[in-house]
DNA sequence: GCCGATTTGTCCGTATGTATC
DNA sequence: CGATACATACGGACAAATCGG
């Protein structure tokens, strides 16, 4: 069962995706849409703030809200949201592959708890992929998991995708994900696993993941070839 | 007049911030803290919400909301949210300069118009600013102001911040900006007004702000020495 | 395994404030 | 000034998840 909400936002996304509404034009208002989906002003509200907040519309006090949306460009490799890279991969009809090149169990030394936020001594699966798309690696995941809530990780689970298995096979939701992106010098391992040439610098997102119940499970670092590399965002400013 | 469960949300936010609540523990229930706050359940929740998006709580459902923050390390430049140059600097404390190397008029070119989203032949003011860093030129910031949105804007102006200008000068209100980062190799432009010794990338972030009317008031390249940038995100994972 | 208490999640109806035209 | 439309806030109701007895 979804959230009414949800499929008010999902329903009025689609029209502004699908050209119903076009950029810069208002949709109906407040009044209209409460009646048309025959719900609640709170209702239509909340999905009109996730049409905000995800770009898609601006409310403009005492007129209307606009719709700011238009058809992106899908020339690089797009990230956004949480969407692992198997999501991203249909979803932009990449045709990657994955080569995993390291699969192990080990503990957390101090050094890894500092950088990662797992506590010390704990258990993780250490995990190392290779992404190619067109037949170039262009990306270098590397994921510690914490072992105790995603047990029995196989190279072919590592293969496919580990958050289909954790939350298909497991039942563990991923809920939400801190990230940050930097830009680093390309390492002695990087040139061993990537087709990078004369490029000697990575785009890098480094990411924490914890499951619904706010338990880190996840520490990644994904390491991009920067010609193949994007990541879109939106933000809505906040009253000083 | 700041809205109420803006207040509530940075009251919060201060605490955890401040360490009454550490990583891991959870808030006192909604029920105690609408007593507290004496305000709705609605009200509330919210202000739960921002915390939610902002990254700093996970609730669950069922137990109690858990605080997921912890004290981030302040060592490089670090971008998120709407932030002027000048409200990251005061908050960071970087004691940084700008200055300003390019400030003129000029109309919207076919290809400017393809690139940034402007109509054709409408006027624009072009600055480039150099931002130092402990002496250091790190970032080239080139942006693209609608002139009839954001007129008058001086070297002064330019100089100190052209969002308080707009803000309190102008009353144009900046309300949503979508945001692109890339890497890209360094052009012989960056090397004139950067001190990049032997770098060869940049992180850039190029950005469209809107005003709360939906327009398109400002199109910025920023471009990153890479290694004092850091991009900082939250992302919650939708329902699928 | 079941039930009840606690806690978060969703939704509604209504009232009031404020910006735009 | 009034009409329209978005913004905030309240209180109540019920659903769903968790946990302990």
């Amino acid at each position: 069962m979804r959230a009414r909400y949800d499929v008010i936002f999902r329903d009025i996304r689609d029209s502004i995706e699908g050209g119903a509404y076009p950029y810069q034009a208002f949709l109906p208002s407040e009044a209209e849409l409460t009646a048309a989906f025959s719900c609640s002003h709170n209702t239509l509200r909340r999905a009109l703030g996730l049409l905000r907040d995800q770009g898609y519309v601006q409310p403009v006090h005492g007129k209307g809200v606009r719709v700011i949306w238009r058809e992106p460009e899908r020339t690089t490799f797009t990230v956004g949201g949480i969407e692992s890279f198997r999501e991203a991969d249909e979803r932009a009809h990449l045709n990657a592959t994955t080569e995993v090149v390291r699969l192990e169990q080990i503990r957390a030394t101090s050094q890894i708890a500092f950088d990662t936020g797992f506590e010390e001594g704990s258990e993780l699966t250490a995990i190392e992929r290779v992404r190619r798309v067109g037949g170039e690696a262009l990306i270098f995941d590397r994921n510690l998991f914490r072992t105790s809530s995603i047990p029995g990780i196989t190279e072919e689970v590592a293969r496919a995708s580990i958050y289909d298995y954790a939350e298909k096979s497991l039942g563990v939701s991923i809920a939400m994900s801190k990230r940050a992106i930097t830009v680093e010098r390309a390492t002695k391992r990087d040139r061993e696993v990537l087709d990078l040439g004369d490029i000697d610098y990575l785009a890098v997102i480094t990411s924490q993941t914890f499951d619904a119940q706010g338990i880190l499970v996840e520490c990644t670092q994904s390491r991009h070839r920067p010609d193949h590399f994007c990541f879109r965002d939106t933000a809505v400013r906040q009253k000083v």
